[in-house]
DNA sequence: GCCCTTTGGGAAAGCGTTTTCGTACGACCA
DNA sequence: TGGTCGTACGAAAACGCTTTCCCAAAGGGC
């Protein structure tokens, strides 16, 4: 007598105790089976128990438990996506456009951001694995292999941006670094520039040595022959900008034009060279990569080359989706090809002396 | 005979299939409370035993399921963080650091951005609802009633940035804004500035209404009668900062400087600026709010209001953290001061004329 | 040596769903 | 009217884990 499990004098409306859909079936007068059926709008169920079903579900302002839902089905529902750096703007412009679609997909995403420590990697895996993510989009830099094993132990579709090992159950996004890297060495080439610097990204990361690949053949194919100077090492952060344009300036033969793996450093740059009293871009060019937001209103704006986020957004989720719900197909490894191209805005210019140079020859 | 469950000639160490604890339990001579005991370091299990439970989790790598976990316990360890926008770099910044101390303290988060979009809300609150999330950090505008009654009848705790209602089990994070913008304001009243422009941010944010109303009684408290006209309407974004400084432009009696609700608002007023051929500080000083990373590097470095973002985070973070940890204690509803302060970095200086009026006045 | 206490570990209930299977009922045709 | 379907619904078994409850065995006091 001293517990008392259910107080007789209990309203049905009563929304302080458990609310489940045996809760609902109770109330609607139906069966736990006929609830899941009406939320769930699977096979058929007659409008009329539907339509009391669904009032009553509106009245509690039910919400099914998606825990519950995953754990039977097998369907977390959930993607990962790991990047390296949440703070390097251009992620926050790829999260949203992911996060955009998942949800419309009926996904949610668990974020991770690695920092650049390939340590902190393992552990994020291991976080999504233990939320039974159903699939994981890698945005940083290689895997290692019994990471990988792990992952591949487990059937998880992954996505690479740009490199990714070749197995089944793996795609890969290809970016044609290539195409848009060149458009900037003609750009410059075509104003006159022969001396162009390269400011590289973290050795680590696959797309950073990516488009440091496609400066040197970039200017191979505009028949200058780079100079290993000319070549410094960056971070893709603000500092690593700033320190690898110091790096140039220190030296003798100081480029013309700089170009820089992404758009923070390009930042970075820009802003040594205004320390150092240097013009952008009378003094020196330079050139961006990723076209973040906020490269539209640099001083000057920049002249950078634009991947849009939302193609690698889109081009990631699908992948993953359609390796998902098919997943003894292998229409999930074919590739996809992500294009970059040159937008030209204000921090490219003639080298020094040039226009006189022209101007001169012309008369 | 067409569908033989178990083959026979199966080894233990078989990792193909389904893997739970019951598996680890068969593998380790043990009952499945036993691994559940040994994973959880909860009770007393015989070291020896211990031993063995670990020794098949390892060989196994048998990552445990917190879905069902959650689902048994009641614990999701799921706290949801709800932004405006996550391509403004404060949030990520603010993120990286919630983030951070979430997993320390063994939780997850659900990222979502609302976009300046109240009715986008309602969907982010549900999709959390269902996720069962223990708490919820609104960064955001304010909550509208009916949402903010569904969260209390589920007892979901919240933490709200700055404002946000009073009852229980609410937590706000009152941040002093008038602190820094008073230095601010202080800082151009003692270089000369009269003239001081205010760019604000959304009318529904009230982080931003809030500002608004330090920088009117700032100016009062310097003797300083703010003109109306002197106030423009931005929107916390690039352009809306371009054309706040637009309007600001256009009128006869152009102020001397302007102060921004945030940084990325200043970021575009220094573009404006740029454009139009006015030199920052020469012409007119600038200053801007939160000190995002970006800040130091722009043309000029720019001089604005620092409010630690992870003095924030870790908040939000203890104020959901206590609540859910010592549900019915009132410690949750304690409050949290958020400090602000002047950065003065480069794009502030005396106004147009008083270097040589000063000169003057002193031979 | 007996009984009581303590301690470690097993059995089983249950968390909130989905889903399979079985059944009742109405419709349709002969 | 009787038989055959097809359809709509309910009962119950999972999903993988935690946790309570209980029992066996060991230890200690008399």
């Amino acid at each position: 007598m001293t517990n008392d499990p259910t107080p007789p004098n209990q309203t049905p409306e009563d929304a302080s105790e458990r609310m489940d859909i045996r809760t609902i079936a109770r109330l609607a007068n139906v069966s736990i089976a006929t609830v899941s059926r009406t939320i769930n709008r699977v096979s058929t169920v007659n409008p009329k128990m539907a339509k009391r079903v669904w009032e009553v579900i509106e009245k509690l302002d039910f919400v099914p438990n998606t825990q519950a839902r995953a754990l039977v089905s097998g369907r977390s529902k959930l993607f990962g996506l790991l990047i390296s750096e949440i703070t390097n703007p251009f992620f926050p412009e790829l999260i949203q456009g992911f996060e955009e679609i998942a949800v419309e997909h009926g996904y949610e995403i668990l974020i991770s951001s690695t920092n650049h420590d390939p340590k902190r990697m393992s552990h994020c895996i291991r976080r999504m694995l233990e939320r039974k993510v159903e699939g994981v989009a890698i945005m940083t830099f290689g895997i290692e292999e019994p990471l990988l094993e792990q992952l591949a132990k487990r059937k998880v579709p992954l996505v690479f941006i740009d490199v990714g090992p070749d197995r089944p159950g793996i795609s890969v996004l290809k970016v044609d670094y290539h195409h848009g890297i060149r458009q900037a060495v003609q750009h410059l080439a075509a104003l006159g520039h022969r001396r162009i610097a390269f400011v590289s990204g973290p050795k680590l990361l696959h797309s950073a040595q990516s488009r440091l690949a496609a400066y040197t053949k970039s200017m191979h194919e505009c028949g200058i022959v780079p100079d290993p100077g000319w070549i410094v090492e960056g971070d893709h952060t603000l500092e690593g900008g700033v320190a690898a344009m110091g790096q140039l300036l220190a030296q003798d033969d100081l480029a013309t034009a700089v170009l820089c793996s992404n758009d923070m450093t390009a930042i970075g740059v820009l802003h040594k060279l205004y320390r150092t009293g240097l013009r952008v871009p009378d003094d020196i060019s330079v050139i961006g990569f990723d076209d973040i937001h906020i490269a539209e209103v640099t001083i000057p704006p920049l002249t950078t080359i634009q991947m849009s986020r939302f193609e690698i957004a889109k081009a990631a989720f699908d992948a993953l989706q359609s390796q998902v719900e098919s997943p003894n197909q292998l229409i999930g490894k074919r590739e996809f090809n992500i294009s970059t191209s040159l937008i030209v805005r204000e921090s490219t210019s003639y080298p020094r002396g040039t226009m006189e140079h022209l101007r001169k020859k012309s008369t």
